[in-house]
DNA sequence: TATGCGATATTCT
DNA sequence: GAATATCGCATAG
């Protein structure tokens, strides 16, 4: 019961509705195989970026950066950010819609090893605590940007490994516009989520 | 906890 | 050509 085993999600899995979507991978797996390597987490932080947001990427339509998050559910967005990080989100919502669901945060559970390599740190709390982080760690980069999530590619997401807690909900990080909305999803009381003591109860 | 800064692709004007 | 960005780290308090 408390171990079960991973499987691949399918697209029909996903909720259409991006706000569903950002709760329902909280809690689920996300997984990178690296050849003989395979780095895999425990999602525990996820963002909304919804149609009419002017937080989104997509706010003011589509253009060749954000091309991928037009996409139909299930598949990689990947961009540069502040000249140091790579950020990854889920498109979401119904195709050309241009909504996406921002991975903030995971719990590392397999190939532990080479994300401390890739993030240069042992410190296992740190390893994908923030999107910059968790991007480094799962060693995501330009060429997964359109990946497809529910495929049978080297990038997906997985079946949850264990029972989820309960979900919490505040304001996003890290936005100047729309910066009001609840639209940042955690599993309450997680230590490997990110943001102040105040903003992982 | 709270600044302050690096380092750069992309978009806007 | 300039501004801005879904951030992380170092350093100070």
């Amino acid at each position: 019961m408390s171990k079960k085993a991973l499987r691949r999600l399918k697209r029909a899995e996903l909720p259409k509705a991006t706000v569903a979507l950002a709760r329902y991978l909280i809690g689920k797996t996300l997984v990178h195989d690296l050849g003989r390597v395979r780095l895999a987490g425990r999602i525990v932080e996820t963002e909304a970026y919804l149609v009419g947001d002017a937080a989104a990427h997509s706010f003011r339509g589509e253009t060749p950066r954000n091309r991928a998050l037009f996409l139909e559910r299930g598949h990689a967005y990947v961009y540069f950010i502040y000249g140091n990080h790579f950020m990854l989100n889920v498109s979401a919502g119904s195709h050309g819609s241009g909504e996406g669901v921002l991975l903030r945060a995971a719990e590392p559970l397999q190939g532990i090893e080479r994300m401390q390599t890739l993030r240069g740190t042992d410190v296992l709390r740190d390893l994908a605590r923030g999107p910059g982080r968790l991007a480094e760690a799962f060693a995501i980069n330009r060429k997964l940007d359109g990946a497809d999530f529910c495929g049978d590619g080297v990038l997906w997401l997985g079946s949850a490994l264990r029972p989820t807690g309960t979900i919490g909900v505040s304001v996003r990080i890290g936005i100047t516009k729309e910066a009001h909305r609840p639209l940042r999803f955690y599993e309450r009381g997680g230590v490997f989520v990110s943001g102040t003591k105040a903003l992982r109860g």
